[in-house]
RNA sequence: GCCCGGAUGGCGGAACUGGUAGACGCACAGGACUUAAAAUCCUGCGGUAGUAAUACCGUGCGGGUUCGAUUCCCGCUCUGGGCACCA
């Protein structure tokens, strides 16, 4: 027998695998597939370390098995090229990024293939090819083309030092990595992603999909939803009148909350320093607004500058704000004047900006208001119903309420408490008393202490407010619902009546020591009050309970407040109700070379260009309510053309002839934008169908192309054409279509709306109007969409537009991308109208090469599309990916609002593009540290393979520990798994029927049940118990134990004598995918002429993984005392006898009689004494 | 600070759904083989007491539920990942 030689045997097949393309795959319809997806890595300098090939590893053991169960696998690899890190390395050297991306993709390769992985080499992807970016460059076009791409100023971190821009990673506490500056914020334009758009979709698309929890648990929380309302708050001081109806923007704060419930309790208003008030108050003259400390907000604004997100957000630190001195606002449910804050604890990024402080009911606020002594007002009382036990609240007795007051009364010198005990109830209380009729709480607090315990001089400590209670009183025999007061008192003596005078029939009077008093208490609510007497629990109550001194929402709980109040705004029009995500759109521009050029051009004449605008309005419009005079009015002033005219036979329209009408009256030409709303779209589709001339635009607001309404009640509508378009001359006959939708659906439904963006090929765009169905009022959507802002969409035909190779692509003193600074490369022409132009500069992201990969892999070289849709439809979606515990978030989320859109376009197949996700954790070096180059602690897989082979390294890193789980690397660990490989090796000699020619191959049927039946034998008890547990344990990525129980098969192996060839080839099988090199030499040694990896992996034989007998247990008192063997089939009754006639259990029973036997079944007896 | 995980011998870890804690591997110790070493094989290996049988303790800490808790509940400590321009 040759010696294992793991060098030789491993590039042997790795040269087979590759010459006979076995990985490589083509869609095979008539076998099931399976795509196996892993993060494509970052291909640093510093080349493998040890913690890639974790991953790969693990999807290459599963493929390697779904393979041999039949799938037709998909495993790809790839390279994320573009990036911080490669660029700064090349700038620091002096070198060209492509130049040194190449190298290093170079030596990944090398390494890859070094590792025997499974990939699919020929459809291996880079993101840097401009082959490749053509596409992130094509999908990011569709996306600006449906109004998904837009620009904001974002603030950017600013080294005023190095006059550079900097990437998180590079401020440190704050700080300039590099030089050690205060970064500060700085605004620049740019490009985003309305990511938000998709919020609702992105969370409900989570339930489709198995990913392990922690990933939709992030997902989730990341995304964010709450849901609450948007309230004005008026503003009280300024000089336009207070009118609800009619408010605009200047005269009141909206803010949003989760509680509205609570907005009785909103004693002041914080806006963030960001907030456009803010700036305007700052900017408006002091003789006209009455700002007195207009310094003061200056100086707090430009500290708050220097703050990240996360330094304001943390709780720990002291909240600091600045009053807006001389403004005051106005709280809509009580009419009360309420002060109005600045404060970094308000995040301009959530919500409006502003919130409505409501200190006793959120923590944050609660504090702020201490800070700064601002009144704190209940609103709402905890409330404690008793659903078990014998206070329980009886459905069948009556509910009696009333006014009570829980005190707890203090000793006067001592820390000790004056308590009652309730002998009949099982109840320590502090006193209970009730009040009666409009009494005074405090007062009949006092006297229920006289008439309950004796005690005369009784001082008020505190008033923690109210607390309800819901209850079963069982000395009255009644449900009692009690209003009840938190009071503290103080005795300030000890003079007290007899206590024959006190009444005490019920109770007992009890003294407890402070630090008794929370095992005493047994009462929920008096525990309650305690612990915030104690200071153990927060004065301030932020859970849900029951409304107080709120008005109308009295006596409601909170669910019930939130709605009543919601709809008291809506009705009042100073509020509504509103989802806000936490989720944030994608800022989507880097000031950066390294990274896909934004194919975009921007173009001045462009965006002076006048046009003429047609108004079509809907059915029922007369000039008394014409179409949109505000839209009107601001094209006009913008020097455009309308012509908005009153349409004859409104009330009984016809389409043909209101399309007449307008052919008769206006020329129509390329400069020609038709705005319609609802009935408006028929006849506008009719113009189009009959003008034969083209026109520039068509938007249609919220418009039809059926009759079908969500309330089906329009005769007229219906009478007034037949609906029948010719789609294809209307298409020709217009450059672009857009269709705006009511988010609600509430006329339009949204079915059509849908099905016109496909037939135009047309921009669908859903929002939620000002008013329902885009009625009468100014809707910033429409003007938005009608709009040009001069930013020009590259033609396909333009992709890829590569990034310029030139020597100096260092970030540039401006804050502008490098890129700025090549004019050559700026200087362009406008593909729209031929005129001078200028391109963007910033580059994208890392995110975005990475956001559609997976798609690619399906057709990785076609020129003519991003992938092909039939190609699409075989593949996808990804039935399993894997990838890095911090990916969970980030780059999960934008590849699925990516693919996502895609779906919406239609043009991918599945609206979720991964089916499974699962997560690695991180291999960290022997310092319990991350591995990285600048630690200096990186593994090398390349000298471990040279020490050790390649098997063995690969089935270490699957042995090492579990697999979601952190592991520090430790190359001791290798010495054990080369030993079991060895094993495996030398148990070849042990094989009986040596090398058989005549052996039946492939070898899928060795099943108990065929000709070379396999006694059932210990062996071969374990290796079907091994084919069981290897099986399903790689399934679960438990391939430690797999391994494991490999390791206990061979151990056991290696002691027989003799073991029969199909057992072993067996062994070699279910070894493979972590060892596929050995397994296939020892493979093709035995007589197989194909790989193993072709061969069809085996099943165990459920008869055979029974054992004979089994071990049962025996505790007493919980305590393992003895261990019995039993037959596998013995019964219930015969395992107790025997376990109770055991010697040891004789002997700890000392003859008494056993109060319980319990019997788990195969496993132990538990007796109880 | 917020969100999501983790903690078990000298070390990496195992333990199905609440049922014999420490499988498997490393390290270590003793022994066999060998002139010797390496390799290999055998034995032992959580702690304390005991020659032993055995007993008690033991899964980050403090409580609780249970016949029985590494596993469930409450309250902490330490630690890993993410926090929107790292990938």
């Amino acid at each position: 027998m040759k010696k294992y030689d793991p060098k030789l045997i491993e590039s042997k097949w790795q040269k087979y695998w590759e010459k006979n393309k076995t990985f490589e795959v083509t869609e095979d319809e008539s076998k099931k597939k399976f795509y196996g997806l892993v993060e494509f890595p970052y291909p640093s300098g510093a080349g493998l370390h040890v913690g890639h090939p974790r991953p790969f590893t693990a999807m290459d053991v599963i493929t390697r098995k779904k393979r041999m169960e039949g799938y037709n696998v998909l495993y790809p690899m790839g390279f994320d090229a573009f990036g911080l890190p490669t660029e700064n390395f090349a700038i620091k050297t002096g070198r060209q990024p492509a130049e040194v991306t190449a190298e290093n993709i170079a030596n990944f390769t090398r390494q890859l293939k070094m590792l025997g992985y499974g990939f699919d080499w020929s459809r291996v992807v880079d993101t840097t090819n401009p082959k490749y970016y053509k596409w992130t460059q094509w999908i990011f076009l569709q996306l600006f083309k449906h109004g998904l791409a837009y620009k904001k100023a974002m603030p950017i971190n600013w080294c005023p030092s190095c006059k550079t821009g900097l990437a998180n990673e590079e401020v440190v506490d704050g700080k300039c990595e590099r030089c050690g500056t205060v970064v500060e914020k700085r605004n620049k334009e740019q490009w985003m992603l309305a990511i938000t758009k998709y919020a609702d979709k992105l969370l409900a698309g989570l339930k489709t999909v198995d990913y392990i929890s922690q990933a939709r648990i992030q997902q989730e929380n990341w995304i964010g939803r709450s849901d609450g309302a948007l309230i004005k708050f008026p503003i009280s001081n300024l000089q336009f009148p207070i009118n609800y109806q009619n408010s605009n923007d200047k005269n009141y704060i909206e803010v949003f909350t989760t509680r509205p419930d609570t907005l009785f309790g909103a004693t002041y208003i914080v806006v963030a320093p960001e907030h456009p008030l803010v700036a305007s108050l700052l900017t408006i003259s002091n003789s006209q607004f009455p700002i007195s400390n207009k310094k003061e907000i200056e100086e707090y604004i430009e500290r708050t500058k220097k703050k990240t997100d996360q330094e304001r957000a943390d709780a720990t630190k002291q909240k600091t704000g600045v009053e807006l001195k001389g403004l005051k606002a106005i709280n809509p449910a009580n009419n009360e004047e309420i002060p109005i804050f600045v404060a970094d604890y308000v995040l301009a990024s959530y919500g409006t900006g502003a919130i409505m402080a409501v200190p006793a009911h959120d923590e944050r606020d609660f504090e702020f208001a201490k800070k700064y002594n601002l009144p704190i007002k209940k609103v709402v009382a905890p409330l404690f119903t008793i659903d078990v036990g014998p206070d329980r609240v009886r459905n069948d007795k009556k509910t009696v309420y009333r006014r009570t007051a829980y005190m707890l009364i203090k000793h006067w010198s001592e820390d000790k408490y004056l308590c009652l005990n309730w002998p009949k109830f099982n109840w320590n209380s502090g006193v209970i008393g009730g009040a009666e009729g409009n009494e005074d709480i405090v007062e009949a607090g006092k006297r229920e202490i006289l008439e309950e315990t004796g005690y005369k001089n009784t001082r008020l400590l505190k008033n923690y407010g109210e607390i309800h209670n819901y209850f079963f009183a069982g000395h009255k025999d009644e449900n009692r619902y009690a209003y009840g007061y938190q009071l503290i008192f103080q005795l300030e003596n000890d003079e007290q009546l007899s206590t024959k005078e006190a009444d005490t029939k019920n109770h007992n009077i009890v003294w407890v020591e402070g630090k008794e008093m929370e095992k005493f208490l047994n009462m929920p609510n008096f525990l309650y009050t305690w612990k915030i007497f104690q200071g153990k629990e927060s004065e301030c109550f932020s859970g849900e309970g029951v409304a107080v001194n709120s008005g109308m929402l009295n006596d409601l709980q909170t669910k019930e407040a939130k709605e009543k109040m919601i709809s008291w705004l809506e009705e009042k029009n100073i509020g509504k109700r509103k989802v806000q995500y936490k989720l944030r759109d994608w800022v989507f521009s880097r000031q950066r070379y390294w990274g896909e050029p934004i194919p975009l051009v921007y173009c001045e004449k462009c965006k002076n260009k006048k046009y003429n605008y047609i108004f079509i309005h809907a059915f029922s419009n007369n000039s008394q309510h014409a179409f949109m005079p505000w839209l009107k009015n601001k094209l006009e002033a913008q020097g455009h053309e309308v012509f908005s005219p009153d349409l004859p036979n409104t009330d009984h329209p016809k389409a043909m002839e209101q399309a007449e009408y307008i052919l008769d009256n206006v020329k129509l030409d390329e400069n020609t934008v038709i705005v319609t709303h609802s009935h408006g779209g028929v006849v506008a589709l009719r113009l189009l169908e009959k003008s034969g001339q083209k026109i520039k635009k068509l938007l249609l607001v919220d418009s039809f192309i059926r009759p079908e309404f969500v309330d089906k009640k329009r005769p007229d509508v219906e009478a007034s054409d037949n609906y029948k378009f010719d789609f294809k001359k209307i298409k020709k006959n217009c450059q672009e279509f857009i269709i705006l939708a009511d988010k609600n659906f509430a006329v339009i439904p949204k079915l059509q709306s849908e099905e016109m963006a496909k037939l135009f090929v047309g921009k669908l765009i859903i929002t939620e109007p000002v008013e329902t169905h885009f009625r009468a009022k100014e809707e910033q959507e429409v003007l938005k969409q009608l709009e040009n802002d001069g930013w020009i969409p590259l033609p396909e035909s333009a992709l890829p537009l590569e990034l310029p190779k030139v020597k100096n692509y260092e970030p540039t003193d401006t804050g502008e991308s490098p890129l700025a600074s090549i004019s050559k490369w700026v200087k362009t022409k406008c593909p729209v109208c031929g005129g001078p132009a200028r391109r963007e500069t910033d580059t994208m992201p890392n995110w975005a090469g990475s956001s559609w990969y997976f798609l690619r892999y399906c057709d990785p070289k076609n020129d003519k599309e991003f992938a092909s849709a039939d190609k699409l439809k075989y593949w996808t979606p990804v039935d399993w990916y894997n990838g890095g515990m911090e990916h969970t978030v980030l780059h999960l989320l934008y590849s699925r609002f990516w693919n996502e859109f895609l779906y919406d376009i239609g043009v991918v197949p599945t609206s979720e593009p991964y089916q499974k996700r699962t997560s690695h954790g991180m291999i960290l070096a022997p310092d319990g540290e991350k591995m990285s180059k600048s630690r200096g602690n990186v593994i090398n897989p390349d000298e471990m393979v040279e020490k050790f082979g390649t098997d063995a390294f690969r089935t270490y890193i699957m042995f090492m520990g579990p697999f979601d789980q952190a592991v520090v690397w430790d190359t001791n660990g290798l010495v054990g798994v080369r030993r079991f490989l060895e094993k495996v090796w030398l148990l070849q000699d042990k094989v009986v029927s040596g090398k058989s020619p005549n052996f039946q191959f492939p070898i899928s049927n060795f099943q108990s049940n065929s000709n070379d039946k396999i006694s059932k034998s210990k062996i071969d008890t374990l290796l079907h118990q091994t084919i069981k547990k290897v099986s399903e344990d790689i399934e679960a990525m438990r391939f430690n134990t797999a391994i494991s129980q490999l390791m206990i098969l061979v151990n056991e192996m290696s002691k027989e004598e003799n073991i029969s060839l199909i057992s072993y080839l067996l062994l070699l099988q279910l070894l493979s995918p972590f060892a596929p090199h050995l397994s296939e030499e020892l493979w093709h040694e035995l007589g197989n002429k194909e790989s193993i990896s072709k061969s069809v992996w085996p099943k165990y034989d459920p008869k055979l993984i029974i054992e004979d007998t089994i071990t049962i247990a025996v505790q007493i008192n919980g305590k393992l005392r003895d261990t019995f063997d039993v037959p596998t089939e013995m019964t219930e009754e015969e395992v107790k006898k025997l376990a109770l006639s055991s010697e040891k259990v004789q002997k700890w029973l000392e003859g008494k009689e056993p109060k319980k036997v319990i019997y788990v079944k195969g496993k132990l007896v538990s007796i109880v004494i």
